[in-house]
DNA sequence: CCTCTATGCGTTC
DNA sequence: GAACGCATAGAGG
């Protein structure tokens, strides 16, 4: 990953590195967490904001699914599909969002009205 | 529907 | 080191 880097404080000095693959997952999550339900992201969206590729982005979220918490399923392909989900089928990822009152075509994708510019939710572009 | 390619990083030799 | 595999995207046919 270039581009993400992370700023602390070790012995009154600071320090700057390149970020950890650990960090960037936290910082995955965290973005990931904020998708209101009802609605999808797609990875490309998230990988935009972190300055990284769609495939990292679904690395990390492949890596820690163990944490129920995070609502990785509303993290679909850019092109509608809902993309994979480990430890349970993407049908089962399908109606998660279903349940949670996302709209699917007739072709078995997202309704495009479902997709969330996370970048604009955000304040992060106008 | 299909194929191809750019892409970043872990894992496994 | 190199090769391979991924929860991708986008272009092309």
């Amino acid at each position: 990953l270039q581009g993400l880097i992370v700023l602390s404080v070790k012995n009154n000095k600071l320090v700057v590195e390149r970020a950890s693959m650990r960090d960037i997952c936290e910082v995955v999550y965290a973005l990931v967490s904020l998708i209101p339900q009802g609605f999808v992201v797609s990875y490309s969206c998230i990988a935009r904001i972190l300055g990284t590729t769609p495939r990292l982005v679904a690395w990390c979220l492949r890596r820690n699914k163990l944490l129920i918490a995070i609502p990785c399923h509303r993290v679909v392909y850019s092109d509608g599909r809902v993309g994979g989900y480990t430890g349970a089928s993407t049908l089962f990822k399908r109606q998660l969002l279903e349940y949670e009152g996302v709209l699917f075509e007739a072709n078995d994708r997202v309704s495009r009205g479902c997709f969330l510019d996370l970048e604009k939710y955000l304040g992060l572009k106008h």
